[in-house]
DNA sequence: TTGACAAATGACCAATCAGTCATTAGTATA
DNA sequence: TATACTAATGACTGATTGGTCATTTGTCAA
């Protein structure tokens, strides 16, 4: 395990029982069982080290539910299979998710607000995407309150299961969201939060943090990764980023290898998404 | 203003633009154009401020939503009345709304965990209250999973309120919510709250904290108000919840009198409540 | 004008913070 | 073994923290 590694580890657990700001660098590298000196040679600062895990356990939890979704070929259970790999993801890494609750809404650092909101709208996208494959023009007016909803559920029954310590029963509470979100999606008529009101205040999705984000981890893949067709791969892939050179199918394609590799997961979701694929 | 209202007022400013870790007592005491030293002489710590004003707010926010859930005679639009109260009063507190919403999962003072806990509790009760006097027989295996329900969309569209500067159309917004919550307490039927799971992780209301709070607050407000007939229910109210001397009636009639004066409005709340008038 | 009391001050304290850097330890090559 | 290199250390810095307390200021009645 790398020294970030081990930090970032070491850290989770500290941040999610006394926040971010109540857990002292020193503590952290106490608890991993290194010197002070050795956490600066990873880690520029602490909010460097918050906005890495944010970033890490953010793309592993949306490009993991973006998968369950996408490949999800029964409608009929999809709700339910999204809760489902939702609740899993946050229960698996149940330290992170109560860092996250907790630093959802703490503005001191504008880096951080900037990376959760950014997070939050891959998230409502994922849930948009969700609710017009199931519905399509039923939910044309509705959808976006839907969103609002979807998240409400979530969070509140999140915050049961991390701080109160509730036997879970993922699968059951799952199938009552499901079945929640239905009835909504069917039925519900007086809308909020319409077309425009939602994209007044969520801007588009920003491209260039976007490129620079994806540039700067194609080059750490090409570091690690030593399987020839994976590092090609990366190395076409990474022109078409600059500069657009491949046909859409090429570049799919490209992705879609890169899927194949267990640690190439995320960055596949992020190229696709990217290169709009 | 007392010096006391005045730090918090100050206070409430700081900590919900910074959270309250973040601020220092120094800031706050600059905020308020007073010394260090003044500060400590109304609050014996940060700690104290900060349960001061959970307190102080949360009091006024869940007798606010009792009255208007408990004098409201028309059923039909109850529910909307209920979240038009309730996002109005985090409208009115923007700013110790932010605090409470930042705080409540903040783990460090195990004191305001508690009282957070504690007003978290009173708001399902008059959640609770509202949907059974609506739904009766209907919700009886669902109730408790509409509490989550209904606080997870509060607590989103307040976040978005709070946060984002979105535009406020509290009405609209009341109106979408309630028929919302109307659909699910109509036809929801798979359950995850149980009665039984949820009275697991609530256990009952700490009487022994409520009894000591409310003493506490009655000798405070003897000495503030000079109203005779006020002055008299409160002794005779004391007495009553020292050891039970007065017929049900008659403590029903002396809370009601108390509910005319305006400053004693939540007191009176509160009597109610542990009287279990 | 005096003296007694309360209200208010801010210099001060020990503790702790994030972050630095001269020094040392460890390792690989020659 | 000698050299050259990186990895790792922890004492140190200057700033800041929550909290204290000897001192000053303000306000009374006598």
């Amino acid at each position: 395990m790398s020294k970030k590694q081990l930090i970032m580890e070491s850290s989770l657990e500290l941040f999610a029982k006394q926040g971010f700001e109540a857990t002292s660098v020193q503590q952290i590298t106490e608890h991993a069982g290194i010197s002070k000196g050795a956490f600066y040679l990873s880690f520029k600062s602490k909010d460097e080290l918050i906005i890495g895990l944010i970033d890490h356990f953010m793309l592993e939890f949306i490009s993991n539910i973006d998968h369950v979704v996408k490949n999800h070929s029964n409608n009929k259970n999809l709700l339910s299979e999204f809760y489902k790999a939702a609740f899993h993801s946050f229960q698996k890494h149940s330290d992170f998710a109560k860092i996250f609750i907790k630093e959802q809404s703490q503005t001191v650092n504008e880096e951080l607000l900037t990376k959760m909101h950014h997070y939050d709208k891959l998230f409502d996208k994922i849930i948009l995407g969700m609710l017009e494959r199931l519905y399509g023009e039923e939910v044309r007016h509705t959808k976006y309150d839907l969103i609002y909803c979807v998240k409400g559920f979530f969070h509140t029954y999140s915050h049961l299961f991390l701080f109160f310590n509730v036997p879970q029963d993922i699968t059951r509470l799952s199938r009552s969201l499901a079945e929640k979100t239905a009835l909504l999606a069917k039925h519900a008529e007086t809308t909020f939060i319409t077309d425009e009101l939602y994209h007044t205040f969520n801007e588009p999705v920003n491209e260039i943090q976007n490129k620079e984000q994806l540039l700067e981890m194609i080059d750490q893949k090409l570091e690690e990764i030593n399987d020839p067709t994976i590092k090609e791969s990366f190395i076409l892939l990474k022109q078409h980023v600059i500069e657009p050179n491949l046909s859409p199918a090429i570049a799919k394609g490209l992705t879609l290898n890169l899927k194949n590799h267990a640690e190439c997961k995320q960055i596949s979701y992020l190229l696709q998404q990217y290169l709009e694929l």
